[in-house]
DNA sequence: ACTATGCTTCGGCTACCATCGAAGCATGAA
DNA sequence: TTCATGCTTCGATGGTAGCCGAAGCATAGT
């Protein structure tokens, strides 16, 4: 089964190595994991008759990435499981520092920054959230038609909501998903304000100098 | 780690018995997994400190159900990932025959007649589908015009895909997701063909026996 | 050819954990 | 109270799987 393969702590911690996109070899997965080559060689073996993770030879180097996306929602699923019962492993979250301030999930921004984003939406007023649920308050709409060009009446959608809290995989706190989170990653895109990386399947979002200014300036921690 | 408490068989089972969100009593599950009460209170005591399922007491009777839906998308998440490797347990899929043949999976239709109506589309040309990749043809637009009034102007949005493969749970084949999928799982709702089942938590979906001729006319089988 | 590096296979050790029998609580029924 | 049912706790057992050392291939560089 495959929730077995990644229940093992050594597998559990190369699966989140790789949760960035990049490929890892063997040697360096199992310095992650903290085993040696001949345990990680056998780990690896079984995730990938499990069809967890790819190889490519590449010389006398074995690179291991994720076989697709689906595998990397699928743990990004686990790890809210995970994190909401505050019973995980001694990792949280992505190593990655990048990965961990800013990064695409499913479509809306994610990490260090989402965080503070909607911590920022609601100290202001801008939204209001009770549990899951977060709506968006009259002050908001303004802010958002003001400073992002975002008009409301787009957001609405017959099934999705414009709000919702997702939490967060390395923060374990919400930040906000819902057409109003993709509205606005897509409308940080489009300032040419940050932008996902380009190494194919990272899910690393780079912002600019100038966007990082921006961002702060709308979202910044308070004493700011 | 939330993974390895899926891991084990036992508990696969007993979680597995409770997808179609139905509350079963401690002895019903260690039944259904096989194993003797005392050891299924052990498991049961690993779900509930991992957050998976919630219990309730009632007379000398525990019940159990899983906590949220969250947890049934990400076990049906799993099951897909195993699905398509192939290498699952020994139930595949869900035992209740209701839930196998028709089921709400996030917004869409799934189970034995929503494979079978992805099937009946891709037969007639009115999409075409490559790998993940489902795209409706000019055949397609009419024909939900004519036959469930769905125009595909409404079916537009910035992120999600209008028509997306989605590995059936059951079947282990693709059925209809993308905002297509939840509009005519709508519809469908709307001309009461079908509905979701009453009992809270229930992800089956119950045709109406109209609805079940309706949809048989669209969608059956060749020979129909 | 020789050497170095990266990875795998093999064998044996160890630790963990699922499992069950037996006994202990709790609740409900008589 | 006494009994029955449902579930849990305790203790002991056994099987499985992770782990590493040593040795074996394969590729690359010299």
């Amino acid at each position: 089964m495959v929730a077995s393969l990644v229940g093992d702590p050594a597998r559990a911690n190369m699966l989140t190595a790789l949760m960035n996109g990049r490929a890892l070899t063997a040697s360096e997965l199992a310095q992650e994991a903290g085993i040696t080559p001949q345990t990680a060689s056998s780990h690896l073996a079984k995730l990938e008759v499990g069809g967890l993770v790819e190889p490519e030879k590449q010389g006398r180097h074995r690179y291991y990435r994720l076989t697709d996306d689906d595998v990397a929602g699928v743990l990004e699923g686990l790890a809210g499981l995970a994190a909401r019962t505050g019973h995980m492993r001694v990792r949280t979250g992505p190593k990655d520092p990048a990965l961990r301030r800013a990064r695409i999930c499913y479509d809306h921004l994610a990490g260090d920054l989402g965080v503070q984003m909607l911590d920022s939406l609601r100290e202001r007023n801008l939204v209001r959230q009770k549990k899951q649920d977060i709506e968006l308050t009259a002050e908001g709409e303004r802010f958002l038609a003001k400073h992002l060009q975002i008009s409301s009446d787009m957001l609405t959608h017959p099934r999705r909501p414009v709000c919702k809290a997702c939490l967060d995989w390395s923060e374990r706190r919400h930040h906000l998903a819902g057409t109003l989170g993709a509205a606005m990653m897509q409308r940080f895109a489009e300032l040419k304000w940050a932008a996902r990386d380009a190494t194919p399947g990272s899910r690393v979002v780079n912002f600019t100098r100038t966007g990082e200014k921006q961002f702060a300036a709308l979202f910044g921690k308070p004493k700011d």
